[in-house]
DNA sequence: TCAATATATGAATAACTGTTCATATATTAC
DNA sequence: GTAATATATGAACAGTTATTCATATATTGA
């Protein structure tokens, strides 16, 4: 049987948190998104998005790589509802997906204390 | 030559992009910091300190796994800057770095409507 | 219809990552 | 000092993933 300093408090918080914990396929939505912009080259595509729309050929200008690879970051991205696509004559056009990911962004920069 | 109908537009954007694409070390600590939180494993140990501070033995009983794995996972979270250590006599007491780490998951549960 | 342009995608592989197991370290009580 | 408890960690393996290459699809213009 365990007992720490605090054993009551914290055995109260384990219970707690049991209880409070989102069901697994949540924790596996919020993982996904989270998932999603964990790689420097597509969260780079989101720091590129904050420009405004543009479409795939101006995003691999923006942020290197091949068209094929930067075709499956955003793939990724938009399956983690972080970008948004719309069709435009030959052009595909993406953008932020809404405003939670600049605020997301934002906070985890401020966070890392990283100027953007 | 590439043009598109906003060919002058996103080109524009893609210019400011690269301008103001943070460093490469910067990008890297911001994805490192997504990536901590990226596994379903490491995201419920977020999710249960949000109840308060716990030593290792009511994190285990809190998110489940082996002792060894959710101190591995402890570990990448505390490098990650999103939790916090102190001794206290034998045990060690995890919790939240801050109110940041707070305010991201609550905006992701928001953004993929997941209760919390 | 065909050619040209823009984007997407399946498969393969190389690199990465999470967990397990065994063990090490740290603290307390004796 | 030793024993017991709590936590941490290195190595290895299994599973996952990012990129590349080749090719497919979609749209436009002639």
């Amino acid at each position: 049987m365990h007992t720490c300093d605090h054993e009551q408090l914290h055995h109260m918080a384990a219970e707690a948190a049991k209880a409070n914990m989102p069901q697994e396929e949540d924790v596996g939505r919020v993982a996904a998104v989270f998932k999603a912009v964990s790689e420097p080259s597509r969260l780079k595509i989101l720091f590129a998005l904050r420009q405004g729309e543009m479409c795939v050929y101006h995003v691999v200008e923006a942020v290197g790589g091949t068209q094929s690879a930067v075709s499956h970051q955003l793939r990724m991205l938009r399956e983690a509802h972080m970008i948004k696509a719309r069709r435009d004559g030959q052009n595909v056009v993406y953008s932020l997906a809404d405003e939670h990911v600049l605020a997301v962004l934002e906070l985890v920069c401020t966070h890392v204390k990283c100027k953007i």
